[in-house]
RNA sequence: GGGCGCUUAGCUCAGCUGGUUCAGAGCGUCUGCCUUACAAGCAGAGGGUCGGGGGUUCGAAUCCCUCAGCGCCCACCA
C-alpha cells in the first residue's frame, strides 16, 4: 500500500469519526470493569465553540482516551446548560429585531420563540465538538431543561423547602436592570472605575442655635455662606438623592460633632432629612458626613433598618427614575446623574466634583450594565448547612483540587458564604414550584407571598394549600409563581441529574457511575458550579461527585491578553482544525497548557503539532516500506536496538503514568513527543535501518511494527485521528476493531532496562562526538572515518559488538581500534572520562586545539579546587551524608584523569 | 483592606521534602547539510551571576526574613 510523503488530516479526520460513532465506541454501559466517568461542563446550549472549550474538552478527551485504553469502561456524558440569564438576553434582542417586546408576550408565546430559538442553534456547540474528536457517549446527550433534568430540579426545590433550607425573603439583592432579574452575589463582578465624587452641600434646615463648632483647625468658618450653615456630603451617586432619608455622622468624629441632632435639607429635593450617628461611617471619607438612602445601598439599608429611616425606592426595574422620586421621573439613572450634577451646580449646591475611582458591580453575564442593588422579596438557600457538607470532603482530601492551591479559595468561600438567591425574573429556566394563594394585593414590596404553597404539581399545591389555608381554597386561586429559577440550580445536580439519581435514586447507573472520576473546568465557576455540585452530591448522595477537580487556565493570546471578540485575537477553532489538523490543534493547546497556569495560544503551536502528524506519519512510511527477508537471521545489533527501544518505552510509560495522575498532561505529552521524535526515529530507526535497497530482517520488522503499535497507543489520547489511521496498517483488522478500545498493558522497567539505556546514553554521545567533528571540519557524514578507543575507554560500549556495530553505522566509522596512547593529528573527545579520538590527519588545527584544551584544563582546575576546599573543610567531611562525599571524591577523581588526558592531546598537538 | 500565587535561557515552562558534574526541556536563534521516511526534515552550536538584598547551613534555584515587580480571588468604605 502506498501512503503519500504528506500527512493530509481532513479525510482520515472524519473517516475515522464517524467509524467511531457508527461502531458506538464511544458508548458506556455499566459492566464489570472499573469505571472511569467525566461529565461535560455542559456548554450554553446557543453557544458556540471558543478556545476555552477546546482546551477544556480536549483535557477531558485525553483523559477518557487514556482511561479507555488502561481498560476502564470509560463514560463521558455530554450535554448542555440552558443558560437562561443569556439565553433569555438574546431571544429578546432577536425578538427586538422582529419589532417585538418581550413584555406584549405571554409566557408561553415567549417560550415558544425560547424553544425555536434554542431547537434552531442549539447543540451547534455538540457538532462542533465532535471536529477535536470528544469520544463523548453521545446517546447520553441531555439538557439541563429535558424532561429528566427539569423533573430533577423541581424535586430538589420542593425537597430543600419542605427541609426548611429555602425560603422567601426579604432582601437587599443585585437588580439587573437590562435583563431586569435579581442576580446573585457570585454574578456581581466588579471593575474598576474612573469615576466622579460629587459634594454636595446639605443646608442646616433650621439654622437656629449658633453652632460655634463649624470650623476647621484654622479657626475658619467653613459651613456657613449666605445661605446659611450646611453640611458637605461626598457622593458618587448624586442621582439617588432623591432617596435619601437621613445623613449620618460618626459620633466621636470632631470635626462634625457641630451636625449632632441637627436636620438638613436634601439638595434640590428639599426634604428635610435627620442627622443620625452611627460608628459605620469613616471619619475619614470624604467629609464624614454620609448620605443614607435605605432603598439602593446594602449598607444604607442595614442603616436605615436600625435607625428606622423611611426607604424610599425611587427606581422602576428598567433603572429609569420612578414615581416616588419627586423629580427627574422616567429619566434613566446614568443620564439623570449628569443631569442633577449639573443642576446642583446651576443651583449652588455642588461644592466641587473630585475624579474618583471606584468599584461598580456589573452582571456577569450582561457587563455593559452596572447593577443595581434593589430590595426585594425573593427566594433563597440557606447555605450553612450546605457549607458544613461541602467543606470536610475537599480539606480532608477526598476530593482533590488540581492545582490544590484552589483549596484555599474554596475555603474561604465556604466559610463566608451568604445565602443564595434563586429566583430570577425571567420566564427561560425552570419555573419555581410554588404557589400563591389569591386574592393577591398587588403592592410593589411583594405582600403577596404571604400565603403560598410549595408544591411538585398543581394538584399536590392544591392538597397542600387546603391543608394549610382551609379547604376552601380551589384550584384556580392558586397562582404559580411567575419566576424561574438560577441556571446554576439545575447545573449543581449535573453529576446526579444525568444519571437520574434524584428522581431513580440507586438506580443502576447511578450506583455504577457515581461518583465520577474527574471534573475539568475553570477556576472562574469554582463557586457557581463546583462548590455546588459538591454541595448538591453530598445532600443528595451522600458523597462527592467526583474525585478529582482539574482547573485549566484561561487562554490568553501569546502576549497574555484575553480572547476576546474586541480585541479580534481569538482564533476561530475550526478554522484552526481545518488549517492543521484536529490532531495538530490539539497537541498546539496541550504544548501550551502547563497545568493550572493560564495558556499562551500561539498558532504557531499548532504548526508543531501538524508537524509531529507529519513525522508520525513518514516514520510509518519508513517502515512500511522496508522490504522484509524472511531468510535473513536478526543481526546482534538490531537485536539489541529492539531491546533497548523496549526498555526505553517502559521507562518513558512509567513516566508517562506518572504525569498523568499528577495531570501534566503536557509534560506527557513532552515526554511522548521526546520518546518518538528522538528515541524511536533519531535513534532506533537509524540503528535500525538497512542499506539503501536491502531487506530488514524479519524478526526486527515485527518487533519494529509491534514497537509502533505500543507507541501509538500512548499517542493515540493527544491524537486520535491519526493514530487511528496508521493502526488499521499495522496489522490486518476486522471491521469495528479500533485502537481507541484496545486495552494497554504497560511493563515496568527493570534494572536490565536501566543498564542498557545508560550503555546507549553512552553510546550515543561517541556518535554525537565523531559528528560534531565531522561538522567542525567539514567532513561528509558519508566519508568513512576511523575512531581510536584510547586506554581504559576499551572497555566500554565499544567493546560489545552490537553495540560497536552500531556506533559504526550511525557515526559513519571504518573502523574502531584500541590504541594506548592517541597518535599524532587525531582530534579527541571525552565521554565521561572515556577518551576516543579521529585521526585527522592535517585537518587538525593545532594551536586551536591547544588552546581549546588549555581552557578545558583551566575550568577543571579551578572545578577541583572547589572540590578540594570542600573535601578540606572537616565540617562538610564529618556532616554530609557519606555518599554525598564520595561523590565529591569521585568528581575530583574525574576531573583529574580529564585533565590527564587533555595534557595527553596538548603533548601529541607538539 | 484581607488572602493566594508568580518572578529560572529571546519566549513558554520544569526543577523547590536542600547534596546525582544541577543549572534543564520545548520553541525560537545561529551554523552546516536537498544524506535513498520526513527541508513540516537531519546534524551541530550558542544562550541564564535562577527578580534585588540579607540570613540559616559544611552546602541554597530549592528553607527563612525583607524589598521590588506582576497576576488572581475575596471584601459594604460612600
Amino acid at each position: 500500500m502506498e501512503l503519500a510523503t504528506k500527512y493530509s488530516p481532513a479525510e482520515v479526520e472524519a473517516k475515522w469519526y464517524e467509524y467511531w460513532t457508527k461502531h458506538k465506541l464511544f458508548a458506556s454501559k455499566p459492566d464489570g470493569r472499573e469505571p472511569y466517568t467525566i461529565v461535560i461542563p455542559p456548554p450554553n446550549v446557543t453557544g458556540v465553540l471558543h478556545m476555552g472549550h477546546m482546551l477544556n474538552n480536549t483535557i477531558q478527551d485525553i483523559l477518557i482516551r487514556k482511561a479507555r485504553l488502561d481498560g476502564k469502561n470509560a463514560c463521558w456524558v455530554p450535554g448542555t446548560d440552558h443558560a437562561s440569564i443569556a439565553t433569555e438576553a438574546k431571544v429578546v434582542n432577536r425578538l427586538a429585531e422582529q419589532g417585538i417586546k418581550k413584555r406584549d408576550l405571554t409566557r408561553e408565546e415567549f417560550l415558544k420563540h425560547a424553544w425555536a430559538w434554542t431547537e434552531e442553534h442549539g447543540g451547534i456547540i455538540l457538532k462542533q465538538l465532535r471536529k477535536l474528536g470528544a469520544s463523548c457517549d453521545w446517546d447520553r446527550t441531555a439538557f439541563t431543561m429535558d424532561e429528566k433534568r427539569s423533573e430533577s430540579v423541581l424535586k430538589v426545590f420542593c425537597d430543600l423547602y419542605d427541609k426548611g433550607l429555602i425560603y422567601r425573603g426579604l432582601r437587599m439583592v443585585n437588580w439587573d436592570p437590562k435583563a431586569q432579574t435579581v442576580l446573585s452575589t457570585e454574578e456581581v463582578i466588579y471593575r474598576d472605575e474612573k469615576s466622579k465624587l460629587y459634594y454636595l452641600k446639605y443646608y442646616l434646615a433650621s439654622p437656629v442655635c449658633c453652632v460655634d463648632n463649624a470650623t476647621d483647625e484654622t479657626g475658619d468658618i467653613v459651613h456657613k455662606d449666605e445661605k446659611g450653615y450646611y453640611a458637605v456630603v461626598a457622593t458618587t451617586r448624586p442621582e439617588t438623592i432623591m432617596g435619601d432619608t437621613a445623613m449620618c455622622i460618626n459620633p466621636k468624629d470632631p470635626k462634625n460633632q457641630w451636625l449632632r441632632g441637627q436636620k438638613v435639607i436634601v439638595p434640590l429635593v428639599g426634604r428635610v432629612i435627620p442627622v443620625i450617628e452611627d460608628r459605620y461611617v469613616d471619619i475619614e471619607f470624604g467629609t464624614g458626613c454620609l448620605k443614607v438612602t435605605p432603598a439602593h445601598d446594602v449598607n444604607d439599608y442595614q442603616l436605615g433598618k436600625t435607625h428606622n429611616l423611611e426607604t424610599i425606592d425611587i427606581f422602576n426595574p428598567d433603572g429609569t427614575i420612578s414615581e416616588q422620586s419627586p423629580l427627574y421621573v422616567g429619566m434613566d439613572r446614568m443620564a439623570c446623574r449628569k443631569q442633577i450634577a449639573k443642576d446642583l451646580e446651576a443651583a449652588g449646591l455642588l461644592e466641587k466634583v473630585e475624579d474618583y475611582e471606584n468599584k461598580v458591580g456589573y452582571s456577569e453575564r450582561n457587563q455593559d450594565t452596572a447593577v443595581e442593588p434593589r430590595l426585594c422579596k425573593q427566594w433563597f438557600l440557606s447555605m450553612k448547612h450546605m457549607a458544613d457538607i461541602a467543606l470536610p470532603p475537599v480539606l480532608e482530601g477526598k476530593l482533590k483540587f488540581h492545582p490544590t492551591k484552589y483549596v484555599t479559595t474554596y475555603r474561604n468561600w465556604l466559610e463566608n458564604i451568604q445565602d443564595w438567591c434563586i429566583s430570577r425574573q425571567l420566564w427561560w429556566g425552570h419555573r419555581i414550584p410554588a404557589y400563591f394563594i389569591s386574592p393577591l394585593p398587588t403592592s410593589p414590596e411583594g405582600e403577596e407571598s404571604e400565603r403560598f404553597v410549595v408544591a411538585l404539581t398543581p394538584e399536590d399545591a392544591l392538597v397542600k394549600a387546603q391543608e394549610k389555608y382551609g379547604k376552601d381554597i380551589t384550584m384556580d386561586m392558586l397562582h404559580r409563581d411567575e419566576d424561574a429559577l438560577d441556571t446554576w440550580f439545575s447545573s449543581w445536580l449535573w453529576p446526579i441529574s444525568l444519571f437520574d439519581g434524584i428522581n431513580n435514586p440507586g438506580n443502576e447507573e447511578i450506583k455504577y457511575y457515581y461518583p465520577t472520576s474527574d471534573l475539568v473546568t475553570g477556576p472562574d465557576i469554582i463557586f457557581f458550579w463546583v462548590a455546588r455540585m459538591i454541595m448538591a452530591g453530598e445532600e443528595y448522595m451522600g458523597d462527592i461527585p467526583f474525585r478529582n477537580v482539574y482547573f485549566t487556565g484561561i487562554v490568553r493570546d501569546k502576549l497574555g491578553r484575553k480572547m476576546s471578540k474586541s480585541l479580534g485575537n481569538s482564533p476561530d477553532p475550526l478554522k484552526l482544525i481545518e488549517d492543521y489538523g484536529a490532531d495538530g490543534v490539539r497537541m498546539g493547546m496541550m504544548l501550551a497548557a502547563p497545568a493550572g497556569n493560564d495558556i499562551l495560544f500561539d498558532e504557531q503551536l499548532c504548526q508543531q503539532g501538524a508537524a509531529f502528524c507529519n513525522k508520525i506519519w513518514n516514520a510509518f512510511r519508513l517502515v512500511k516500506g522496508w522490504e522484509v527477508s524472511n531468510d535473513l537471521a536478526q543481526p546482534e545489533a538490531n537485536a539489541t536496538a529492539v531491546a533497548w527501544m523496549h526498555a526505553k518505552l517502559n521507562d518513558t510509560f512509567a513516566e508517562i503514568n506518572d504525569l498523568y495522575s499528577k495531570y501534566r498532561l503536557n509534560e506527557a505529552l513532552m515526554a511522548v513527543f521526546k520518546l518518538f521524535t528522538d528515541e524511536f526515529s533519531g535513534w532506533f530507526l537509524e540503528m535500525i535501518k538497512p542499506a539503501y535497497q536491502a531487506p530488514i530482517d524479519s524478526k526486527t520488522l515485527a518487533a519494529t511494527l509491534d514497537i509502533f503499535d505500543q507507541l501509538l497507543h500512548i499517542i493515540h489520547p493527544f491524537m486520535p485521528f491519526i493514530t487511528e489511521e496508521l493502526w488499521q496498517h499495522i496489522a490486518e483488522r476486522k471491521e469495528g476493531e479500533s485502537l481507541m478500545v484496545s486495552v494497554f498493558k504497560t511493563a515496568a522497567p527493570t534494572k536490565e532496562d536501566a543498564k542498557l539505556i545508560a550503555q546507549v546514553e553512552e553510546m550515543k554521545q561517541i556518535v554525537s562526538g565523531v559528528r560534531a567533528i565531522r561538522q567542525s571540519k567539514n567532513i561528509s557524514p558519508r566519508e568513512p572515518l576511523p575512531l581510536q578507543v584510547i586506554g581504559s575507554a576499551k572497555e566500554g560500549v565499544t567493546s560489545i559488538p552490537a553495540f560497536a556495530a552500531i556506533i559504526g553505522k550511525l557515526a559513519g566509522l571504518s573502523q574502531i581500534e584500541n590504541v594506548c596512547e592517541k597518535g599524532e593529528g587525531t582530534q579527541a573527545f571525552l565521554v565521561g572520562t572515556d577518551e576516543y579520538a579521529v585521526p585527522l590527519g592535517n585537518l587538525i588545527d593545532a594551536d586551536a586545539e591547544r588552546e581549546k584544551a588549555e581552557t578545558e584544563i583551566k575550568r577543571l582546575q579551578g572545578f577541583m579546587a572547589g572540590i578540594e576546599k570542600k573535601l578540606q573543610n572537616e565540617r562538610f567531611v564529618q556532616n554530609a551524608p557519606a555518599q554525598v562525599v564520595e561523590l565529591e571524591r569521585k568528581k575530583l577523581a574525574d576531573a583529574q584523569s580529564k585533565i590527564a588526558a587533555l595534557e595527553a592531546t596538548i603533548k601529541a598537538l607538539g
